[in-house]
DNA sequence: TTACCACATGGTAACGTTATCATACTTGAT
DNA sequence: ATCAAGTATGATAACGTTACCATGTGGTAA
């Protein structure tokens, strides 16, 4: 592997004006740029990486945290963030925590290593708030809010689709809309069934029992719907704030013999890709994954070049509000 | 940020000496480690990767290159990958090339200045076989065969998992296949014709002219379907070879009035995650994707820590021949 | 003339780690 | 007493780059 130096010696030249070619920094002449651009061609040369980012403080990394890429709302986002970051000339590196703070404490750990400039996080668990100030790196929050803690976050608005969602159906008359939910303390889950409740009460109405916390998984929707189904007044509707929940809730309908929507109605948080889906069918609040991945990349991007300044920034993204055919008035 | 000289100086030992501590390398006395550790532990040292990597001329690095990570396959196999590369210590670097050539060239080149351990890859063109011998880094290809490349390769039997879903058709009576597939001189590509031919054949028939090229696209699948509809006698059958091909065909035959099965039969290379789909409907053929990847990822890790040494290993999974409701006798 | 600035190039040191070699003390066998 | 092997620690230098400072030229303004 050729060095700055073999370069320097091909061209005549001293290593520090490699560096100034390679880099566009300085003043070099057109006669010297051209020898050494030549002998970095003859030489096959490459810039190592390592060193330059020992002596310089910029790995040009950044990382990607996040609970698993292989949910399609993620790997939206993971496809926006790196579009952003090859374009600013950054490489990305990926994590997935599978919702647990060990994980994601590991993996922290492991960045600070790589000297990562940068990190896009979507937090598993409270833990970040008490690493954020020893990690002393960049940080833009995605998806989730972390009350308590100081930084950029790019998130969609959660409280507002899900209002959107519930209004929905309140309009075509359901009352009984049972709600499965995420983890308890995990904004997005509190942000939707603050959306729920708000659609409920702003109609003039009491937001019935029909509430539960597990976590974003189809097992969880399987469980969560078999509950909701087994007390009280069955519901007329259900609300699933997430894809998985909402394919979970799905299953079981269909195992208890239940139609969507002839039977009950149902809707959730989340849009699938139209490239996986031969015919869109549920009702749901789609997110702008991509947009929310891009956006917080590049917000991360420009608090590193400087570009950015001043305090926290919060960007919401709007939720889009998608009416199929898996509701039905009552 | 504290470094080795300050853990040194607190722990009264050698800078040295920490680093054997940190890498458990070489001896130590139970005293002197255990005071090191607490000085680690005051200070909340952590070792610079880029001054370690410099140094040591390992990263703990691995880059993965496909073409798109949106593509569930793609996404199972990169949670392969990961995992693997995690237990092993490793992160990953994760670049998409969109099937663009232009864009594996640059990231290989990037991927060089990052002075990766290893390279992971799902190649776009055959520009590879060039690059490959400057980037002097240890290469294991991924999903697709590169011919004239000598290197480790772990992929599908995609000749055979074609057979089975065209011997399946053909056993049902079919025998206008339509073929929809991705692009000329891919192996995949070639090798799913091969499997389709290869039925026709041992059945004692010859294949139709039904086999068109294209991309593992959505649109393609469309634009395929609309030809084979259009041309000779419309074909009973239709065998997308990758799922976009099938989602772009399913819906174009949707458009033009068509029922599967009951029309047409349609059966399909991949197969889509159980979490994402409600009431799983195409006949497919499966690849073990997150096997794939994770067995790509340990034998590349095998070949880093030579623990697998030798010639190039074709470690070839089979796929799976899931029968569902999307064909049906003729 | 002096002073100053833009341009052009180089020398030296440092980023933080570990490979390599060197030193020295034990222990046990000969 | 001697040697060898195992244990324990350190000094030095090097990995490849760039930050920082220094030097020198030529032109232009005062």
């Amino acid at each position: 592997m050729p060095t700055v130096h073999d370069v320097a010696r091909r061209a005549g030249v001293a290593p520090i004006t490699v560096s100034r070619v390679v880099n566009n920094s300085g003043y070099v002449s057109q006669e010297v740029r051209l020898r050494v651009e030549g002998a970095i061609a003859e030489l096959g040369y490459v810039p190592n990486g390592l060193a330059r980012g020992l002596r310089s403080r910029r790995s040009q990394t950044l990382a990607l945290v996040l609970t698993d890429i292989a949910n399609p709302f993620f790997t939206l986002a993971a496809r926006g963030v790196e579009d952003a970051a090859s374009d600013a000339g950054f490489t990305v590196i990926y994590c997935n925590t599978d919702e647990s703070e060990d994980e994601e404490r590991r993996y922290l750990q492991v960045l600070r290593q790589k000297q990562v400039d940068g990190i896009l996080l979507v937090p598993a668990g409270r833990s970040v708030r008490a690493l954020a100030g020893e990690i002393n790196v960049p940080l833009v929050l995605m998806d989730r809010r972390l009350p308590g803690l100081e930084t950029d976050l790019v998130r969609c608005d959660s409280e507002g689709g899900a209002y959107l969602l519930t209004r929905h159906l309140l309009q075509a008359g359901h009352r009984q809309i049972a709600m499965l939910n995420g983890p308890q303390g995990v904004s997005t889950a509190e942000d939707r069934l603050a959306g729920w409740r708000r659609a409920y009460t702003e109609a003039g109405l009491t937001p019935p029992e029909l509430a539960s916390y597990g976590t974003f998984t189809q097992e969880s929707g399987s469980q969560q719907t078999r509950q909701a189904l087994a007390a009280g007044p069955r519901p007329t509707a259900i609300f699933a704030a997430n894809n998985f929940l909402a394919i979970g809730a799905w299953k079981t309908l269909r195992a208890a013999g239940l139609q969507v929507p002839e039977d009950i109605s149902l809707v959730a948080f989340d849009d699938l890709p139209e490239a996986l889906i031969v015919d869109p069918f549920l009702t749901v609040a789609a997110q702008p994954a991509y947009a929310m991945g891009r956006q917080a990349a590049e917000l991360l991007l420009g608090r590193l070049s400087g570009a950015v300044d001043g305090p926290c920034q919060e960007i919401v993204l709007p939720a889009e509000l998608i009416v199929r055919r898996s509701t039905r008035p009552i």
